[in-house]
DNA sequence: GCCGTTTTCGGCCCGACTGTTTTCAGTCG
């Protein structure tokens, strides 16, 4: 089981018993340290693997009672816990607790008085009048739940960062236009460019809220509005993505951004350490007593905390803070540090237009070079290339190349394939063009579901084929559409050193494959990335950032990134060294 | 349940908003 599926486990323990006794610090012991799982840059099963039970202990927040409850996950892939409490308690948990105003309290007592276990109960129970006359609730809470149950059922979920930061830009754009705003500046796990985002977080300097509060609820994109206070909305619009709007002082500008930011755990450490010196931190500054010592920038806060400053991508309390205390953290690669582009398709196969067109883009954006990868032959409805089309494509590129030279362009175009990967592990073009070829993407676009053995084979010899130098999109995971094929990363990446493989960060939205947690992975073991495009459109290229920020988050430096290199110096480390030990 | 340069007991981040209450519990972030 990898770290999400543990963790989904130890935070649901944590759910059952806040509805079994109310929030208790055993219930946040459990909470925190599912937390803690998700942001580990190993797996458990490593770890456990590597130094059993010991090794679990050392990681923060597990002690005697957690520590055996995963050794047991790991060891037989359930909780004899979590089975008795879901036992004891047979609700649908992780559904009630998804409905919007529903906690632990609420959910134990529609069960007590109700018998509410699930969705269906609960729309019934609502509609049929009955949970406006319990104690604690009333007529607006039976409304609410039956917006929260209705919202459910339209299967809103987290929106894709591709989606959700445009709209927060131009709410940006939006809210600095009003009268007497002076900031406005997106904040929360769209901040932190976390792969999907729950809501917008906008956070606004203004002398009076009250206007900005007016114009905010009254947006033409609202749907509904959820909170209305004196510093505080939100607000649902129609596309289902629920912003969170609040007004502060600008001597709480930096407080309010760095909590505004997150994430909450990162936020509990910090404040934890300005408790430990006898200071208080709040979303209005950093005080001692009553004076405040810090809180018109985050800077200024960090600062006074005698912390490093910690760029938001790496905000998930996954040792950042510990770093920062010793100024320690990694010079993480920068959003305009990318010289090329190893992964762009063109007309050729699935790409929308032409070799010329694409490179016209990408040097439009300061790019240096970008790698032509159309797919291949396998993938027949796609126009895949063969032998005989490949090879005309290569003279095709020759001939882009003498056009740039010749109106002297420093522009390259290199010649690539997407190549892919076949069912047993072997690759679509014979060695003989693929040692033609300046880079050879190896991918999966098939038999994504073989078994982990089987799948972690196939991989294995792909990228390790003499000729394979970059794995693309390796896991093939599709946000909210398709899982991630399973395979062994650790035996992968242990792989891809010895083979001196680079592993693709591709920056699409729904993609974003590899993950931060692999990419951490990577980093820690020495196994460079690339960070690309996957651009089937010249406007696609403009995704890169979205790369670049899961590299940050994957704590990726500039000399983790392969194209953050010049490209010479790119291309004789994947044709040159056979590992990462020259 | 976890944790420890004021330690092995007694703490555990902090505040806004809502709805149902007559001063606050629950939820959210």
């Amino acid at each position: 089981m990898d770290n999400a599926g543990i963790a989904g486990i130890i935070r649901e323990v944590g759910e059952y018993i806040q509805v079994d006794e109310g929030l208790s610090f055993r219930a946040k012991a459990y909470d925190r340290a599912a937390e803690t799982i998700e942001s580990l840059a190993e797996p458990l099963t490593e770890t456990y693997a590597r130094g059993g039970l010991v090794a679990l202990l050392e990681i923060k927040g597990i002690g005697r009672g957690l520590g055996d409850a995963l050794e047991e996950i790991i060891t037989s892939g359930v909780s004899s816990l979590h089975e008795e409490l879901k036992r004891a308690l047979p609700i649908d948990l992780p559904a009630l607790n998804s409905v919007q105003g529903l906690g632990p309290q609420k959910i134990r007592a529609l069960y007590k008085e109700l018998k509410v276990r699930n969705l269906e109960d609960l729309e019934k129970a609502a509609v049929g009048g009955k949970i406006r006359v319990l104690t604690g609730f009333g007529e607006k809470s039976e409304e609410k739940i039956l917006r929260g149950v209705e919202f459910l059922k339209r299967g809103a979920g987290r929106m894709l960062l591709g989606d959700a930061l445009p709209w927060g830009r131009s709410l940006e754009k939006e809210l600095l236009k009003l009268k007497g705003v002076r900031k406005a500046t997106l904040a929360g796990s769209a901040r932190r460019r976390r792969e999907t985002v729950g809501d917008l977080d906008m956070l606004v300097v203004a002398d009076e809220a009250k206007p900005i509060m007016d114009y905010f609820i009254a947006m033409p994109d609202v749907e509904e509005i959820l909170a209305n206070g004196e510093t505080k909305s939100a607000v649902r619009l129609k596309n289902g993505l629920q912003v969170d709007l609040r007004v502060v002082p600008a001597e709480s500008y930096g407080a309010a951004l760095n909590y505004f930011t997150g994430s909450r755990d990162h936020n509990i450490a910090l404040r934890q350490i300005a408790q430990d010196k006898g200071l208080k931190l709040n979303e209005y500054g950093l005080f001692r007593g009553d004076v405040a010592i810090a809180g018109f920038t985050e800077e200024g806060i960090y600062a006074a905390l005698e912390l490093e400053f910690v760029p938001p991508e790496l905000r998930e309390n996954s040792g950042e803070v510990e770093l920062a205390r010793e100024s320690g953290l990694p010079q993480l690669v920068g959003y305009s540090d990318l010289c090329g582009d190893l992964q762009v398709q063109t007309s050729w196969t699935d790409g929308v237009h032409s070799i010329d067109k694409m490179a016209d883009a990408a040097m439009a954006l300061g790019l240096e070079y970008i790698v032509v990868t159309d797919h291949t032959k396998r993938l027949a409805m796609m126009g895949g290339l063969d032998e005989k089309k490949i090879r005309l494509q290569m003279k095709e590129i020759d001939a882009v190349n003498a056009r740039l030279v010749a109106a002297g362009k420093k522009f390259r175009v290199l010649k690539g394939s997407e190549c892919d990967i076949l069912k047993d592990g072997s690759l679509d073009l014979p060695d003989d063009v693929l040692a033609e070829l300046d880079v050879v993407g190896v991918s999966i676009h098939s038999y994504f579901d073989l078994p982990r053995d089987k799948q972690t084979a196939r991989v294995i010899k792909a990228i390790t084929n003499p000729h394979a130098d970059i794995f693309f999109h390796p896991t093939a995971r599709k946000i909210n559409a398709r899982p991630a094929c399973d395979f062994d990363m650790v035996a992968v990446l242990d792989a891809a050193a010895q083979a001196g493989t680079v592993m693709e960060v591709d920056a699409f939205p729904d993609r974003l494959d590899l993950s931060a947690e692999h990419i951490r992975m990577c980093v820690s073991r020495g196994v460079k990335i690339a960070i690309d495009s996957d651009a089937h459109d010249k406007a696609h290229f403009s995704v890169l950032e979205y790369g670049i920020a899961q590299a940050r988050r994957g704590w990726a430096r500039k000399e983790d990134v392969i194209n953050a290199w010049p490209v010479e110096k790119m291309l004789s480390m994947l044709k040159g060294a056979q590992s990462y030990g020259k």
